[in-house]
DNA sequence: CGACTTTGACCCGCGC
DNA sequence: GCGCGGGTCAAAGTCG
């Protein structure tokens, strides 16, 4: 997973290998940071937590975070054995609608569907896959929806150990080169649900709907929302390009298989 | 029966 | 050195 991206990365991966008990607290690892906004605990939710995306997930483990009323969930990739892709969740604690998850890794493995694989086929989690139909949009309605959620836009929010305590997150730069066969329907998302921007924790957020922002992430899906995600993103400050830029790869890269170590 | 969740215990890093 | 807190393990239970 993790040997194909940047340098720093792979200093990170480095340790991740050696993912033994002794080494796996603690160390310096790459955090995607997305908050979510929910409208309601609603029974979408794959057992109510994390919004689902198109990675099986599955949980080893949850602890009360002190400081927060809502426990914290580690869920880890069960899509492929060996998967070192992990992600917390857990509940802002000012608001309970609003999720905070974390990711911690990335998957070694080429996502469930990648290009090749029809999206409706999808094995893993298909409650939130969008349906064919919905898979289309127009650019113009796109756009209108784009307008509409400009307050909505998912926050991916990357950071090493060594990042965060600098600056704590960096906003992901939009991936403008990112597949543009992505074309999605999101037509009811966010309509009627257009929440005012938060900021927690250093990230934004977005009105969590069926459509799951770590789907912006693994790019097997095609869906130009995205893109409008990322356009946002795009004029959002970046204090580190590198980082940035290497984030991104380590997102993008993630499709392509990369041989396990 | 396999995959998953739950939950308490354990381990380790960090701050004091 | 000690205690706290976060992260993980693993056994037991649940579900499809």
């Amino acid at each position: 997973m993790d040997d194909s991206l940047t340098p720093k990365w792979e200093s990170n991966v480095s340790d991740l290998k050696q993912e033994t008990q002794a080494s796996k607290r603690k160390k310096v690892v790459q955090k995607t940071v997305v908050t979510v906004k929910t409208r309601a605990n609603t029974g979408k939710l794959k057992h109510e937590g994390p919004p689902s995306d198109f990675w099986s997930w599955r949980k080893y483990g949850q602890k009360p975070i002190k400081g927060s009323p809502h426990p914290r969930g580690y869920y880890r990739c069960s899509t492929t054995k060996g998967c070192l892709a992990k992600k917390q969740v857990e509940r802002c604690r000012t608001d309970a609608s609003m999720l905070i998850i974390t990711y911690t890794s990335s998957h070694n493995h080429p996502g469930p569907d990648l290009h090749s694989t029809d999206l409706t086929q999808q094995p893993k989690e298909p409650q939130n896959l969008p349906t064919t139909q919905d898979l289309h949009i127009t650019p113009k309605q796109e756009r209108l929806q784009e307008q509409d959620e400009q307050q909505d836009q998912p926050t991916m929010v990357t950071s090493d150990d060594d990042n965060a305590k600098e600056d704590n997150f960096h906003y992901l730069q939009p991936p403008t080169s990112c597949p543009q066969d992505m074309i999605l329907n999101q037509e009811d998302p966010f309509t009627g649900n257009l929440e005012k921007t938060h900021e927690t924790m250093g990230s934004v957020v977005l009105n969590e709907e069926p459509l799951s922002y770590p789907q912006l992430m693994t790019f097997s899906t095609p869906k130009s929302e995205e893109n409008d995600f990322f356009d946002e993103l795009e004029e959002l400050p970046t204090s580190s390009s590198t980082l940035t830029s290497f984030t991104r790869c380590s997102f993008f890269d993630e499709r392509i298989p990369v041989a396990p170590s």
